[in-house]
RNA sequence: GCGCCUGUAGCUCAGCUGGAUAGAGCACCGGCCUUCUAAGCCGGCGGUCGCAGGUUCGAGUCCUGCCAGGCGCGCCA
């Protein structure tokens, strides 16, 4: 809807180039805003007040020359120039019309566009290490980067995504030891309980798996128990594939999709961790100091250089963290998104400046960051304090149990990933019109209704005819649904360009709202045919939208609640 | 002390590349079901956009400095 209009205005100005301003005065970018006011037309135009400084106009004289050299177009159907120098455009009717024709032809492709042309991007987003049950910040990560990936495909890009965990070191080590004690019988606290153990009482639930000589499955093997507490490899083995195993389940049940799992530990086994040693060894941004190797990593704007080996000889964190990161590289990936929590914000200058100075031609923004803020639980009125290793945190199976799955996933993308988010149990277990996911799927619902309804007096749908008479179609309120049903493609291009599902989820409330005024003011199953035709055809259009978003969120689109 | 994020209505939050009169939901007050699902609609109440400067024709949006909150600042991951 926008784009042909853009692309007429951005011809005109490139003709009055060189004559009223010269051609480096034209601001890169979209031209084109929608109107938040109806009385400003449909789209509007700030150009002649950018310009009018280098041009040396008035900004209004500016703009009737705009308007002058506009070519005429059947889009248009009123030019006018407003305040201090915008160009207002109001879209004749015929051009909405022809938008929603589009769209219907379309169907579940309206929307997308090729803006990544097939090139390959990656999410990795989740990434929790299996030492216990997904929790509420690992569900936010979830839905985020699962929108994520919805967006990009949309978009045109061949998305894969991936999982990367952390199969061996410290943690795994404290989880093999905390299954050991509870295959012991010991309990938090008690003697012989590790330092640092894990207290939850899943942890007694894989010991007993453990002992019961269960089988379990996960990420393209499967493992046995061996039955032996003494034996910590075994178990060890055991605990990172069974709780792999709950893991994925939890996804599951949350609609979430992996391509790849890939194992922190393959990158010692294939040798990639000890080449990206020497390759930055090469490349002289190393050096020793107190026994231990450093990364001159200020010279990529630390504040401190970081240890990649310690004394010991082992490896910190973040030295197979670049060498993963070298492997995303290779495996060809244009874009790289990490989508995780904001606590590890930190790692992302020092990732970067890993792969910078191994000097193999990586651009300075790759990968890329989506950040969440923690997500703050309450029940009861009261904080419930997240913490793996008290083992009280709320799980996200918690929250797909209690509130089910759409509204996990709405609540969870439907603001902003950098704001913190506060996740009112209660509030969102509570199955009434304050959970906004509903307000959206009853829409979805009673448009679906209306088709029953509809069967039920005998009368069909004649989508011709509906679209032989989009023009009966004069109510503000169905105005408005035109308008907004046309917004579509821009509010996914924006949020998947910004990398900001929650645009989505705020424009399908509005989608949504439109759609209920419209049905509380009109009828739609009316006597006269082809105003009911055309009707029925403007709220099949909503009905395609919003089940086009919804499930760019992952949110089912209920035919009946 | 340093870095990242946040600060918008009583509460929870939107506000896309700076634009024209700052928007929703909840709460509160008042209306609307013999008519396609009232999980809905309409109206009202409610704001010095943390504070102070600056840039700009124009700032909630950009810059600087403060203030407040969150998260990080390990030879943990």
């Amino acid at each position: 809807m926008k784009q042909p209009l853009e692309s007429l205005l951005h011809a005109t100005l490139t003709n009055l180039t060189g004559d009223l301003f010269p051609k480096a005065a034209l601001p890169e970018g979209p031209l084109l805003e929608r109107t938040r006011d109806l009385a400003h037309g449909d789209f509007a135009t700030n150009v002649a007040l950018v310009l009018a400084k280098r041009a040396g106009r008035q900004p209004r004289e500016l703009a009737r020359a705009i308007i002058a050299a506009l070519p005429k177009s059947e889009l248009i159907s009123k030019v006018e120039i407003a305040g201090p120098g915008f160009i207002n455009f109001s879209l004749a009717a015929s051009a909405y019309h022809a938008e929603l024709k589009t769209l219907l032809a379309a169907g579940a492709a309206y929307g997308r566009n090729q803006a990544g042309a097939g090139g390959h991007a990656m999410v990795e987003f989740v990434s929790a290490n299996p030492t216990g049950p997904l929790h509420v910040g690992h569900g936010r990560g979830a839905a985020v980067g699962d929108c994520l990936c919805r967006l990009l495909t949309a978009t045109g890009w061949a998305v894969t995504r991936e999982f990367y965990y952390n199969d061996a070191g410290q943690q795994i080590d404290n989880l093999a030891l905390s299954v050991q004690a509870r295959c012991k019988r010991i309990e938090p606290g008690q003697p012989g309980w590790p330092k640092d153990g894990y207290r939850g009482e899943y942890i007694q639930d894989v010991a007993n798996a453990y002992l019961a000589r269960q089988t379990v499955h996960a990420d393209g093997s499967s493992v046995t128990a061996g039955a032996d507490a003494d034996d910590l490899d075994a178990i060890r083995r055991f605990a990172v594939a069974y709780l792999r195993h709950e893991q994925d389940l939890d996804l599951r049940a949350f609609g979430v999709e992996f391509d790849v799992y890939y194992l922190e530990s393959s990158l010692y086994t294939e040798g990639r961790v000890q080449q990206t040693v020497r390759a930055l060894i090469e490349h002289g941004h190393t050096y020793e100091k107190d026994g231990a190797l450093w990364l001159k990593t200020t010279d990529f704007g630390d504040d401190k250089d970081r240890v990649m080996r310690k004394s010991d000889g082992s490896y910190t964190y973040f030295l197979p963290d670049v060498a993963y990161h070298v492997s995303k590289w290779q495996r060809g990936y244009i874009r790289m998104i990490n989508e995780q929590g904001a606590d590890h914000h930190s790692t992302i200058l020092r990732v970067r400046a890993g792969l910078q100075a191994l000097e193999m031609g990586i651009p300075k923004g790759w990968p890329e960051y989506v950040l969440h803020q923690m997500v703050t639980v309450m029940r009861g009125g009261a904080e419930v304090k997240l913490s793996k290793r008290a083992g009280s945190y709320v799980t996200l199976r918690d929250l797909i149990d209690e509130v089910g799955r759409d509204a996990t996933r709405y609540f969870l993308v439907a603001r902003k990933a950098d704001s913190q988010l506060t996740f009112d149990i209660d509030l969102a277990r509570s199955q009434t019109n304050e959970n906004p996911v509903y307000y959206i799927q009853y829409a979805h619902a009673r448009i679906a209704s209306v088709f029953r309804q509809l069967a039920e007096k005998g009368y069909t749908w004649n989508v011709k005819n509906g679209k032989a008479n989009l023009a009966q179609l004069t109510q503000t309120h169905e105005q408005a649904l035109l308008v907004n049903l046309s917004r579509f493609p821009e509010m996914l291009e924006t949020a998947a360009r910004n990398l900001e599902p929650h645009l989505m989820a705020q424009y399908l409330r509005e989608l949504a709202n439109d759609f209920h005024t419209y049905y509380d003011a009109h009828t739609f199953i009316v006597e006269d045919a082809a105003l009911r035709d055309a009707r029925l055809t403007l709220i099949t259009a909503a009905r395609q939208v919003l089940q086009n978003g919804l499930a760019l969120l992952g949110v089912s689109a209920p035919e009946s609640m």
